[in-house]
DNA sequence: GCTTAAAGTTTTAGACTTGAAGTTTTTCCG
DNA sequence: CGGAAAAACTTCAAGTCTAAAACTTTAAGC
């Protein structure tokens, strides 16, 4: 259990250092997605979650299961249900029966939620550009690569475990 | 409006790079928010939310106003006032009104609540070194930098807007 | 055919969250 | 002093979110 070779206190601190750096990173995301919610609200009178829904929707134009779009938004299929729901009320996205599997349910955005998205997500791209502006090129580099690493470091264990 | 000195797929990749990092930037924090909050349920039958308002009531044990509690955690008024009353309510949290100040309360931890977070916040932070084990001494650090950079930027924003 | 399991969706109950409106108290300023 | 404005907090309505249970459809085994 103890290494001589790395003194308690060098221990500890690596451990304190990795939840310091995690409630930072927890500090600027939910302070970025504060402000990008209320870019959203006030500007093009929607939600956050609605805006994930239909980004997700946009990047697969063809279509995709609930389950997959659950999944990709890392939500439960409940609540992707909830916000598909309201978009279908509000005529930008539209269920469709799958004619192979007749279990499953293809989503998409209908012309006008392709339309309306388009705007939202130019919009959106020039406000994350805004809010991150002090992050250097080196800095984006430097920070994907970081993350990705922390992910790639999840996903082995779930793989093995 | 163009600038011959760049063009344009070179601006449009740099504001599509803060994009996608941003997007890899609120996955990663969505995964792990995700374990602890599984972690948090599973092995000690709290959410997060309430463990957020623990640690910060922890951290000042002497004692806090609502309006503080709500600033430091970066939700609405009426939140903290909700979460508030169920740690209340469970005997964890205890209002008392200011003398000094009629309007305000100041909230604190109970003897429960305290001796209940301690042995809550070991376990939270060997759950956050192993989920982030796979970064590195020098990434905490260069992590950490990147980050408070980003910080930094918005407040500035914040002060001269 | 019948049972069981698998895949997917919906429902339910409860907690969380926000923004706005309302109450009480304090502060500011004439 | 007295009224307006601001501040602290709560309450409310609507929406978001999760976990778990219920339900539907399909597939597999007997």
């Amino acid at each position: 259990m103890t290494d001589p070779a790395k003194p308690d206190a060098t221990r500890s601190s690596l451990s304190k250092r990795r939840l310091k750096t995690w409630i930072r990173l927890l500090g600027v995301t939910r302070r970025a997605e504060n402000h990008l919610r209320e870019f959203l609200r006030v500007n093009h009178d929607t939600t956050l979650p609605r805006f994930d829904v239909m980004a997700a929707l946009w990047r697969r134009r063809d279509g995709m299961t609930m389950t997959e779009l659950s999944r990709a938004l890392l939500v439960s299929n409940g609540n992707a249900t909830a916000v598909v729901d309201r978009l279908e009320k509000d005529g930008l996205a539209r269920r469709t029966p799958s004619v192979s599997d007749r279990r499953t349910i293809h989503v998409a955005l209908t012309d006008e939620g392709l339309r309306q998205f388009e705007g939202l997500a130019a919009d959106h791209e020039r406000e994350v550009d805004a809010l991150f502006a002090g992050l250097s090129d080196a800095d984006l580099e430097s920070l994907s690569d970081i993350l990705r690493r922390a992910l790639e470091k999840r996903e082995t264990e779930r793989d093995s475990g």
